[in-house]
DNA sequence: TCCTATCTGAGAATCATTCCTCTTGACTCC
DNA sequence: GGAGTCAAGAGGAATGATTCTCAGATAGGA
């Protein structure tokens, strides 16, 4: 692929679903209506970015001061067996969660971690004809595009940056 | 992209460097040359899957038994900053090391966790236009295709793999 | 050979995540 | 309405990967 051919968007979290199309979504998938699920996959698909537990955690609990972080991990674990979060894994100290569930490709900042979701249509059709499916049965892929935001340009000049070292 | 019109190619992890030509390497990088830090890089670059600092740590032991758990960690901090090895992240529980700096990409196992080398040229030349240089900075890529392999294939009928959800 | 920065190893600490257990709440059936 | 059932939520402890601290050992240049 030479490039993009201006399908590609870059996209700014914008789901908003309300508590009572959440309970539908929730419903349908057979999983049990309560507030702090609600709260807690709404504030995940309203997210501009990809939230850790904790900070999951930290958002809700101003609603629900009673909420405990092993409810976020469990309600987590619940949301993504039912395919309504992925979890992201781009450094090894903490999980991310991606309330976007259709298929999309990352942008990352190595600066601040910054996960961006990117669409883009001709990324989605890679395919790798040379692995013959009987050694290896592909059942989707992903890619991950790394650089440097610019907010984290402006504060740091090119030859510090220096925070991870990713195959180029 | 269409096909990887057969350019790329799956890697078992060949390369074979003597203790000498490994000590040329870290002197070359400014890293001191000592026995467990040679056989820890030996080690990572010949294996065949990508390790984990546990898994080195396993194997080096055996030559080395008074060898730390902590001298593995210290030591693939240092070949890391020495751009030595690459740290991958695809499950939150541990990190799995990288000792292939070449450009390449990854078909990755969601029942054992294998992680193969993937090369292929049409893939590294991956770009998106439509993401203006001055909103992020593109420093690299990579493309991670999910699946199976043979043997979880042959071990687990196709309805019951589930060990991981990705965007597919 | 000496010196010094760096490395190694041991143990403790840290921190994200999971496990265990008990309580609470929703739902169903009688 | 009351009993029974089951899953959710909360608290606390446990787990396990990774990091920190520090003392002693060692590589490599002078």
């Amino acid at each position: 692929m030479k490039a993009a051919r201006k399908v590609s968007t870059l996209k700014t979290r914008t789901a908003r679903l309300s508590p009572e199309e959440i309970g539908r979504t929730f419903r349908e998938r057979g999983l049990k209506v309560t507030p702090q699920r609600t709260a807690i996959y709404q504030t995940l698909i309203e997210s501009p970015v990809h939230p850790t537990a904790d900070h999951l955690y930290t958002q809700v609990k101003r609603a629900y001061p009673m909420l405990s972080l092993n409810t976020v991990y469990h309600t987590l674990g619940v949301l993504r067996n039912a395919g309504l979060t992925h979890e992201v894994n781009y450094w090894h100290d903490r999980s991310q969660f991606d309330g976007n569930i259709n298929p999309h490709h990352h942008l990352i900042c190595l600066g601040c971690r910054m996960i961006q979701d990117l669409t883009d249509a001709s990324l989605d059709r890679l395919t790798v004809s040379s692995v013959p499916r009987t050694r290896f049965e592909v059942t989707g892929h992903q890619v991950e595009f790394y650089g440097y935001c610019t907010r984290c340009r402006r504060r740091n000049p090119a030859a510090k940056r220096k925070r991870k070292e990713w195959s180029v």
